[in-house]
DNA sequence: GAGTGGTCTAGACCACCCC
DNA sequence: GGGTGGTCTAGACCACTCC
């Protein structure tokens, strides 16, 4: 069940076990889960080791603790952790839908002052600038414009923009993806916006900007996307 | 500095210690801070009390660590953290608005099948319903409904819904709310919506549909608000 | 090799809940 | 009083970074 030797850490294999209990129903919410010191007997581990396992599930809402009672089960919305950090593909995908793109424009252009000023760089500074279809099922979602530093994401081409920015950057540049914070708005279809997501002028559509930021502060990324609101809901959780 | 005989959790003291000086810039971005041993040493507390301090101070986003450099200030997000559940008032402050509200209607009703759906109650069962419109500023923000079951939250009168209804379920009911769902959508003002936003039938509006939790996951609330476009935007952080 | 964070131990005492 | 989570100690070894 918990392997000392092993490479992973106890906290996180004890994490992960009691994620599947909860996720396969064995822990139902509402459930007590046996006390710290029961799982620090039952598999020869320390107390503390226990602890760490259960404050990031308590953190990440799988569980809540209530003192002199126990720790138990949380409610599970089926609407999970959706405050986290997706790219478009991966959103689509938690959506049940299949993603796909078209390849509108790929060029570096120098940076507007508005593009700069999102991106923490100096006006006309080199961008790379991305425009894309983002389709769902293949059917339009959102008009997708995207841009990114380029002195600091070196050697993106189109191909890699076919396949994943994301990866491209935390894999092969080894670069730490850490967050992004986004402004959305609800507007009214503009033509072009209409003929690119095949609705009508005037339709409404959501307005997403975004900033993505790495471990260290330093900006990566904006995106300005036009979603279309027929086929788009912004799911999101919030702790008090 | 750090009082040992404190009641104050010493975690807790070295938390709002370091907090301090990265608000008042006396650590600024991208600075280290001393190592863990460090503060271990200086303040008499052992290294695992630090790092329960900086680990929270990590999750937070005060701070990042780096495995064999140290522990760094993160960049300040201005736009500070969004994805906290807060009242329309808290909302509004925040935004350097002055919030207000005009009650069109206070009364029990039963729910209907999709309200019983979102608070998790039977179908009739006797919720209270608000309707009311928001002001910043006092010009009209959002029109919204709000649904809470007068099971639950028993006792609510007008008056606490002129004043502050979570005040009353925090404070006086001692019920602790600890997390809300959202859905946000685009959509267009409905004629109804126009006139009580003061709008043009057909202007933008976003719609936002909220649960509201106990810690235990009890549904407490659901509220329905249908937002002017050309006055709210909706801003988030999320992390990777 | 020196210094850093990452993981882990085997205890301790406290505050709180419930019987 | 017995059980629970909350806080804390004084060490230990490991993995990683930098020189």
């Amino acid at each position: 069940m918990i392997k000392k030797d092993s490479p992973i850490p106890i906290y996180y294999q004890l994490q992960e076990l009691l994620k599947d209990l909860i996720d396969k129903g064995e822990l139902k919410p509402g459930d007590a889960i046996p006390a710290e010191r029961e799982y620090a007997e039952k598999f020869h581990i320390s107390r503390m080791t226990v602890r760490q396992a259960l404050t990031q599930l308590v953190n990440e809402g799988y569980l809540h603790r209530i003192q002199g009672k126990g720790t138990f089960v949380s409610e599970r919305k089926i609407e999970q952790p959706l405050h986290r950090l997706r790219s478009f593909t991966e959103d689509m995908e938690a959506r049940g839908l299949t993603p796909g793109s078209q390849l509108i424009s790929f060029e570096i252009i120098p940076a507007t002052s508005q593009i700069a000023a999102q991106l923490g760089i100096q006006e006309y500074g080199p961008v790379y600038e991305m425009k894309r279809i983002r389709l769902a099922d293949d059917v339009p979602m959102a008009l997708e414009f995207n841009y990114i530093p380029a002195n600091l994401v070196k050697g993106l081409t189109e191909q890699i923009v076919k396949e994943s920015v994301y990866s491209y950057i935390e894999d092969q540049l080894n670069l730490e993806i850490d967050q992004a914070s986004q402004v959305i708005e609800s507007s009214i279809a503009t033509q072009v916006e209409a003929e690119f997501l095949k609705i009508k002028k005037g339709s409404p559509i959501m307005l997403i900007q975004q900033q993505t930021f790495l471990k260290d502060g330093t900006p990566v990324e904006y995106v300005r996307s036009s979603y279309r609101a027929d086929r788009y809901k912004f799911m999101i959780n919030m702790k008090r």
